[in-house]
DNA sequence: CCGTGATTTGCAAACGTATGCAATTTCTGC
DNA sequence: GCAGAAATTGCATACGTTTGCAAATCACGG
């Protein structure tokens, strides 16, 4: 009933000592039944649980997992740390989050006010990282697992889908629909998700010949999307591209929105546009975007696997970088192959 | 550069006593400038940092605000949860999440396992709360705040957009187009949301001698939202709407895919589609949709001022039940009163 | 009924910080 | 240079838990 109950009042109430009343909350601990009953039954007329930070102090571990995420903006975001926290939650874990602007100056302070939690683990959602920010967290025991973001910085894990692979079916795919000129709209030049959906994507053109016919940039962001989109087809119909791959369903969405409603460029007739993500609104039927799908599921069960690992063995536990492979889902914002004559 | 560095190690380096470097971090504390330096100087070579664990344990503040979300899927909470984090973090405060599916019974578990953190604050976003739960929090003298839900309970804040008046906004704007055979597709019946929104709709419906044409249950899910827009809309044009107020943006998007991809039904030619949110895909010209705005901005900033003033001056604090107006925003998803004849 | 080993229990020392109190130092005005 | 006030400092305790260790209890076969 009262505001704060702690194990001492329980042990006063049961009749056992402060340490009966914790092992009985420790699984796995020396307690017999009898006391465990009357201990649980004294807690529970009380209303006692125990105190997790406290808990924590003692035994080091906080059972908290710090997220650090740039922008929730993309609706690939939230779909993830919707994943995310549950699949922890199930453990016994808890999420605290952490905002990041783009720039990096500000993830130093970030990520030490994330040490300050004594966090058991962090995720790292769409930033880079520098690599004396990871070797501090290093050197601190926590583990760091980068979520949609690859980086070359020895022993840090990284959970993305296979964009390299990704940008390749959207390439073949094109071309195979029999498209002469492929633009493409790159996102932020410093992720690594634009980068390797970029290489993918450039090298398979590459492999058949052909050549990406124009290229704007469009930082992941709605607005700027808007402006590529503009500066690459606002022109007559055979100086523009017939098909436009972008870097991301969320500024696929925007591409699509100037080519019709400001261009009047019919989607997919004149023009094909493939995304990246497969978002909820990439299946909507006003959009029914061509896109990559990226395995939320399998990506946040990766990332789970791997920080349990490193939690629970750090002895044995080894970096891994792991690239999932997902599908090109065929909607109706490009000409398939089916259709080519 | 070790592991832990503790603020004993940072004393012995220093020169000084522990409470000395405690001193130096809390602010408002009593500490000459020579010994601040001396101290800040260790710190910054051992890479001290204050525990605030070990903080939260001795002076019971634990600068965690705990979160709980129902579901991401709809759009309107990434973003205030973007925002919140951002309000919470300039203030030194962080955002434990806690997710919690639309059934009560889980919420208990859940409201336990915050209350084990021992948050500050706790704020519940689009869930409602049993009156036991409530007073548990209020009796271990946490601060909880019902985000964008209202409710008849004694002591609780609730902070929403003013669903009521939005209602009548939507109908008197409807009736001003000249819309004679008004619909309604309601949320899940158990928000106040829904509730608020609906009587707002009808009573201003009432007021000029109207009545609901016909009316759907989509419970702000958007495969339900389209199975109640073919229930509505699959019939001969007289015998159906010609304008339907959604009671959110989410479940607007799938009807107007229903209308206009599956029955071939123009918006806002043959029906005016109205929602409610202003969830960042309303402005996306595919959609263009007509609808209310809830103020993210303030209504986050009314949570976070909510939770400081009972955190910081509990005794003062009074519950403060907050409805803030918002605009009705006019695009292209129904038809307005100037192109009514 | 006793001895032995296994199980259960309590004691006490941590974990890293904040803070009341008393002792010490520094400052102020004369 | 001195008394007194003000500021600073260190000591020791507390926060609520876990856990190693030793004491106590238990089960059980002889």
């Amino acid at each position: 009933m009262a505001g704060k109950v702690t194990s001492l009042q329980v042990a006063a109430r049961a009749g056992v000592s402060q340490s009966a009343v914790s092992r009985v909350f420790t699984p796995g601990a020396s307690v017999s039944q009898k006391t465990a009953e009357k201990v649980r039954k004294a807690a529970e007329e009380l209303g006692y649980r125990p105190n997790v930070l406290a808990r924590a102090m003692v035994s080091g571990k906080s059972r908290i997992i710090g997220l650090v995420v740039a922008y929730l903006e993309n609706y690939f975001y939230p779909e993830a740390l919707e994943k995310l926290s549950n699949a922890l939650q199930a453990r016994g874990y808890h999420v605290l989050i952490f905002m990041a602007s783009q720039n990096a100056g500000n993830l130093d302070d970030v990520m030490s006010e994330i040490l300050d939690y004594q966090v058991d683990g962090i995720v790292i959602a769409s930033v880079s990282l520098s690599s004396d920010v990871a070797e501090r967290c290093q050197s601190a025991g926590v583990p760091v697992v980068l979520f949609n973001r690859s980086q070359d910085i020895e022993g840090i894990t990284s959970i993305s889908s296979d964009n390299v692979a990704g940008g390749r079916k959207v390439a073949e795919f094109l071309m195979a629909g029999g498209h002469r000129r492929i633009g493409y709209i790159a996102g932020w030049e410093g992720a690594s998700t634009q980068r390797d959906r970029e290489a993918g994507f450039t090298a398979a053109l590459h492999d058949s010949g052909q050549q990406v016919f124009s290229r704007e940039v469009g930082d992941f962001d709605t607005a700027r999307a808007r402006e590529a989109a503009r500066a690459m087809f606002d022109k007559p119909a055979d100086r523009r591209p017939d098909a436009v791959f972008v870097a991301n369903d969320h500024m696929a969405f925007a591409v699509m929105d100037v080519l019709r409603f400001e261009l009047g460029i019919a989607v997919p007739g004149e023009v094909s546009v493939v995304g990246y993500d497969d978002v909820p609104p990439a299946a909507w039927p006003a959009y029914n975007l061509t896109t990559v799908r990226q395995r939320a599921n399998l990506m946040v069960g990766e990332t789970v696997a791997a920080l349990m690992d490193h939690i629970d063995t750090p002895q044995t536990a080894r970096p891994r970088r792991v690239a999932i492979d997902g599908p090109l889902i065929l909607r109706g914002s490009a000409r398939s192959p089916i259709d080519k004559g």
